[in-house]
DNA sequence: TGCCGGCTTAAGAAGTGCTTATGGCGCAGT
DNA sequence: ACTGCGCCATAAGCACTTCTTAAGCCGGCA
């Protein structure tokens, strides 16, 4: 999961950053208004976490320049101006949720979460498939009724493929997702997180698609 | 299809033509301007990634001389993060798109599928032609319903035939495409990669018109 | 009949993915 | 700060698939 953020404060955006690096998910960090608001026309982001009080361009501005030109990513704002007046607008404008600073990352966290579940069109924070049940705010794994203990690495994996169950997910938009692009990482190191998951997982959860990439079938084969 | 990548940085050179390969393009990556510009005039690539810092010829320069010389080959240009000065010359001087540096491959395959979509005049992702079905996104493809598993060779050459359903594609067309200039490729080998898709399409989807290539009619026969 | 272009098949080469082992790194507990 | 442990990337060897080449075939046309 990629998720652009715009942060013109360094030390708060390198632990944002850091925070949510750790958690597996690619982060962009872009410190400019004009940027922002080329990357978010992109689309290529599943989630913005936007700074308002921004050098170049507003970030309200921004906001509603995106929505006019009809992109739908989700969006988190987030603000140092305390007060309604300034949350209303950010609504309006076309944010999907909003965090006051100071405020604590796992509750950023927890705003990511479900913001990118309901982007999905799921209710729930919970994603089931077969004999698979992948729970995102516990971040627990059952299989056959038996909770799996994953890694970071192999939950952030499975919970794309599940994401994308029944379709074919391809080698390189996981390994982007895992790790992104500065992050060059050897031939094989997806194929090793594979293996691991499937150890876990049994054997025929998780299908290889020679040349192309990977899924989970909905209806177990 | 064929790409031609102008970029002076080993690294991220490599990078890109790996990632580019794995999707099945075939990639030809030149480092230096002079050549670029030759490349280009000679319009067998598809499309051209086009970095601007370059030696022995500034890449603006090229890319200007090459649509003076009404080569209208897609060009997407690449630019380091400060260059939004660059991004609007780039615009002018004839780019189709242009992205910044450091971005993310799904970004660049993106623009690239896009782009290549955009020079056919098609939007979607997908391409029906009569009982087949071609999900780009997916890398999946149906033939009567039923999915059909098919190589990454055989995949980029179907891709090729209905992306011009209903034309003729000429032969050194599809190995250029397939192969690229540099990889000399038996005569035959395009032969055995139509017999192979034949076999999985059935043998009267893929046309043979003899003398000149292949094509695939866009009304069932 | 003989030639040319394309088809088919088989076999070796190249590529892709799986598996296991190894070592580095960060984190927690002392 | 030191140590032990778990996580993870890398490397190397193996199995298997896919690709290219080569060789022989078929059918159309002069």
């Amino acid at each position: 999961m990629h998720i652009i953020l715009v942060e013109d404060d360094a030390q708060l955006g390198a632990a944002i950053q850091r925070a949510l690096e750790r958690l597996a998910y690619t982060v962009s960090w872009l410190r400019d208004g004009r940027e922002a608001l080329i990357a978010l026309r992109d689309e290529t982001a599943d989630l913005v976490l936007l700074d308002l009080g921004l050098p170049g361009k507003d970030g309200l501005d921004v906001l509603v320049e995106a929505r006019r030109s009809h992109v739908t990513t989700p969006v988190i704002v987030m603000t140092a101006r305390d007060g309604l007046q300034a949350r209303v607008h950010g609504l309006d404008a076309g944010a999907d949720d909003y965090l006051i600073k100071p405020f604590h990352l796992d509750e950023l966290c927890a705003r990511i979460r479900s913001l990118s579940r309901r982007a999905q069109g799921l209710a729930v924070n919970r994603i089931e498939v077969g004999a698979l049940t992948l729970d995102l705010g516990t971040s627990q794994v059952t299989f056959r009724g038996e909770v799996i203990e994953l890694t970071r690495r192999e939950f952030a994996l499975l919970q794309i493929l599940l994401e994308r169950a029944g379709k074919l997910v391809r080698r390189e938009s996981l390994i982007n997702s895992l790790y992104g692009l500065d992050n060059v990482v050897g031939d094989n190191a997806l194929e090793v997180l594979v293996h691991t998951l499937r150890k876990k997982l049994g054997y025929d959860t998780v299908r290889t698609v020679r040349g192309f990439g990977y899924m989970i079938p909905r209806e177990p084969a």
